[in-house]
DNA sequence: CACCTGATTGCCT
DNA sequence: GGCAATCAGGTGA
């Protein structure tokens, strides 16, 4: 082994499961950028599911087009799509390669770069509570869409330790389709993702 | 080509 | 709680 690799092997393939069981293993990983030499990092406490062609919520349930092509890649691929023609969203590719499932990142709790972020958000709390706010915080753009969780300009860490943590499942939120779909997972207890939604 | 709809957020009344 | 911002895709004429 060693070799360079080309997809990246996040926590023993965790990321190539199915996309409902990923979006809740990838609760307590960390995703960080080094923007303009500043690190930053959350880590992640809410997601949600988005099952490829199976899937009426999703982008690539239509099929592929230039928006979504991202979706196509291998799992640890990061697909990053502007949400009401004003916000960056960030997913993560799971399952296998043409598959176009994704796991929507909603919310993180920042643990390092935290002034950096407040500067990003123009104010000091509720930097990364929400799928714009956590692009904003972590300074992720289109740019970034298509590149590897692995060994691209954002980064995916899985979490050391493998103590289990309190999920909660819900519905998706946002969506008009597919609206009983329970995929929309929240890890409690590790603080920040408490906040009111309306 | 025209119109509608979003995997949202923040500011306004 | 209401609603504007802002644009790519989906839909249908």
């Amino acid at each position: 082994m060693s070799r360079l690799l080309e997809v990246a092997d996040f926590g023993g393939g965790c990321l190539s499961m199915d996309v409902v069981e990923a979006a809740q293993q990838v609760l307590g990983w960390h995703v960080s950028t080094t923007f303009g030499g500043d690190l930053t990092e959350v880590v992640i406490v809410e997601t949600e599911a988005y099952r490829g062609a199976d899937d009426p919520a999703s982008h690539a349930y239509r099929g592929r087009t230039s928006r979504n092509a991202a979706m196509y890649g291998e799992p640890g691929t990061l697909y990053v799509y502007r949400s009401y023609g004003v916000h960056w969203c960030a997913n993560i590719v799971t399952g296998s390669a043409g598959e176009a499932s994704a796991v929507l990142i909603r919310c993180g709790v920042p643990v390092a770069g935290v002034e950096r972020m407040q500067q990003r958000r123009d104010r000091m709390d509720r930097l990364a509570d929400g799928p714009g706010r956590l692009c904003a915080a972590l300074a992720i753009t289109g740019d970034s869409d298509g590149t590897s969780l692995g060994h691209g300009p954002v980064r995916l860490t899985p979490k050391r330790a493998s103590e289990p943590i309190d999920i909660e499942a819900g519905p998706r939120i946002g969506i008009t389709r597919a609206v009983d779909r329970p995929w929309r997972f929240v890890a409690r207890g590790i603080d920040g993702s408490s906040l009111a939604r309306t």
